[in-house]
DNA sequence: GTCTATAAGCAGATAGAC
DNA sequence: GTCTATCTGCTTATAGAC
């Protein structure tokens, strides 16, 4: 690891190991090691195990959250919208997949995590897309959607198919590299599902 | 506990404890407590920690994926397949919130689980519904899709919105009873989206 | 701020009585 | 088969030297 802060060094092997291991999973050890220093000074920049955990899930919270909601506040088309939802979303996770299990995993443990930072507070917001949406529907662009059943359906075939991984690969018989293609190929496979799906 | 055999009430109780904290987040004792018996009568029908987890495992593997799958195989409509599955699977995972999280985490941290079972590869068979969407293709009763961007897209649909509910209904603001209205009411609208997105 | 050493408690596993 | 008591090693956390 580079030379960065000792406080920064911790963050980050810290969020390395929990994601992989998930909170009960880690071992203080594991994430010393991976900074690279000695297990007392987790205690020393962070109390405790607890307290560790907690600033890197409101971190990765405050990071992922905004740039995903982004998208649906700004005034593009829902096509190119949804398009670049896919393209983000699929980019995201290939680079970070084992970001959906832990995230979920730990807000099912105490969803109460959702509700300590006043920030993400802000950053939610879909009263633009929730517009668009009924505007479309009355100039008969689209059939009309619950902004609800949409959000939920579109996240739901972008991230799943990354949480459900070995499942669907053992299940489809899919090999490694032929999954990687087809995660990609949903770039452009989901919104055209879903445009069509949106039909009136 | 009612007065059933001691390994079934084992397995029982490590099921529950399982599925809530998972592997690593789950002890022994806690187990034995939730059995009301001693955590040396445990190590006495089951040698370890990770043997009693296995069987705990592989009994859900067995009586959840023959289950979902039984409907791919039938030779009903495809659209009466659809809205079957969809009734399934809220009714199965209303009762059943915490099990898609539990088998996905446990997956990703040892994929293997999902091998160590033959009796599933008996179970695990799409032959029928993939020629079940050529030949509809073909008729134009649909327009083309794989077997794997649809077995994708229709378990996302199902599965993802139990495994994200403390986010979806943080970011869209739904309260507990609502958002488990939304789940049933999506018995009929994901096979009415799904089969729009269909339409050739 | 960073380390070594160690405390204190916990969890998985076993021994042995009944 | 089931229990109590105990061992052993691990894990978090702290004390204290540098």
């Amino acid at each position: 690891m580079k030379e960065l802060g000792t406080e920064k060094k911790i963050i980050i092997a810290a969020r390395n190991i929990f994601i992989r291991k998930g909170m009960s999973g880690a071992r203080m050890q594991e994430i010393a090691d991976e900074a690279g220093i000695n297990k007392a000074l987790l205690h020393y920049y962070y109390r405790s195990k607890e307290q560790l955990f907690s600033a890197v899930f409101q971190e990765i919270l405050i990071q992922i959250l905004p740039q995903l909601f982004s998208i649906f506040k700004s005034d593009l088309p829902l096509e190119v919208k949804i398009y670049q939802l896919a393209e983000r979303y699929v980019d995201f996770l290939q680079e970070h997949p084992e970001m959906p299990l832990f995230v979920l995993s730990e807000l099912q443990r105490d969803p109460q995590q959702l509700f300590e930072n006043l920030e993400l507070s802000k950053v939610i917001n879909l009263d633009n897309l929730k517009d668009q949406l009924i505007s479309e529907a009355e100039k008969g662009n689209i059939r009309p959607i619950s902004i609800e059943q949409f959000m939920i359906n579109i996240v739901s075939m972008m991230v799943f198919p990354f949480a459900a991984r070995p499942m669907f690969q053992r299940v489809l018989s899919i090999e490694d590299e032929a999954y990687a293609e087809l995660l990609e190929s949903r770039k452009t496979e989901v919104p055209k599902f879903f445009m069509s799906a949106l039909r009136p």
